[in-house]
DNA sequence: GGGCTAATAT
DNA sequence: AATATTAGCC
């Protein structure tokens, strides 16, 4: 039920910066290894939050309802870990960078959404790991995760392809053509553009492209705080409302460096989300414990994109 | 080096 | 089970 899956299109068209404002990423100035060794946050936040003693993981739980506008000392009611052993104090507080791994990347159907949409408009051809992680923009994001992802995403697409062809199916079940929701429930769970599943018509044309004046350069901000993605230990409460309406001046490192970089002739638009509407904001409900199963390895999640 | 596939590891 | 990592190969 997702809304209009034929207007996924023109919808990331709206947003879709230009190609200038997307390359400066950050990942080619930082590594995020070193992010993550060296535990970059972001220097302003209002360090009302007492993070000097719980730097712990809150990632999932970040879709909260959009109530407590701060909350300085206590911790948002999501998880009361009293874990404090491992990374906040203790032998791993300031541990170089060499032997750090970053945490396992947790492919949240935002995440995927963003990727799909990458592909889509890159076209299959130009669809490669590099490419899709720079379009993406998500700080953090390897090219290792990408391609790791993608080549998962190219199996799926084959099998989508094969069963559509196969003839029959009748075993299955209603409209939506179910194959296997326990092979792959995450990419079922996202739009797949339609051409990416039957062999395009025309040999040399890759992708079209409907209409795209794409003068909204506006809502880049809002692109680029959706892509935000969070290591172990942010900054404390944060995460955007899935209705695109962020209170907290946080942000990704990238965000910044394209802000300085795309300044020149527009508007003002003060705060990072100072102005919404009111978004039907559709409850995607993240139940991915299971991610952790590792056995206590630190995950790497991202909040909810809010233009779902 | 980057990308792709398959296999393997965690 | 979901990702990461590695190994060949192009």
């Amino acid at each position: 039920m997702r809304e209009d899956e034929s207007n996924w299109f023109s919808r990331w068209e709206e947003q879709l910066p230009p190609p200038e404002e997307l390359m400066p990423l950050s990942q080619t100035l930082i590594t995020p290894d070193l992010a993550i060794a060296f535990d970059i946050r972001n220097p302003h936040t209002t360090n009302t939050n007492t993070n000097n003693a719980n730097p712990q993981h809150q990632q999932s739980h970040q879709n909260q309802h959009q109530q407590h506008q701060h909350q300085p000392s206590s911790l948002p009611s999501s998880t009361e870990f009293a874990d404090s052993g491992e990374l906040g104090s203790g032998t791993a507080g300031e541990e170089p960078a060499r032997t750090l791994k970053r945490p396992r990347l947790v492919w949240t159907p935002q995440l995927h959404k963003r990727f799909v949409d990458a592909v889509a408009h890159l076209g299959i051809k130009n669809a490669v790991p590099k490419t899709i992680m720079q379009l993406m923009s998500v700080d953090g994001l390897t090219r290792e995760n990408v391609a790791s992802h993608l080549q998962k995403y190219r199996l799926y697409l084959k099998r989508m392809q094969g069963i559509s062809s196969a003839g029959g199916g009748g075993s299955g079940a209603g409209s939506v053509g179910v194959n296997d929701p326990a092979t792959d429930h995450l990419f079922a769970s996202s739009p797949v553009p339609p051409h990416f599943l039957h062999p395009v018509a025309r040999p040399n044309s890759d992708h079209f492209m409907p209409f795209v004046p794409v003068p909204a350069i506006h809502h880049q901000q809002q692109l680029a705080a959706a892509a935000a993605a969070q290591y172990h230990r942010p900054v404390g409460h944060f995460g955007s409302p899935p209705n695109g309406h962020f209170d907290n001046p946080f942000l990704s490192r990238q965000h910044q460096q394209q802000h300085q970089h795309q300044q020149h002739h527009h508007q003002q638009l003060h705060r990072i989300g100072a102005q919404m509407h009111h978004n039907p904001v559709a409850g995607y409900v993240e139940d991915m414990e299971s991610a952790n199963a590792s056995g206590g390895r630190k995950v790497l999640t991202l909040f909810p994109t809010g233009d779902d």
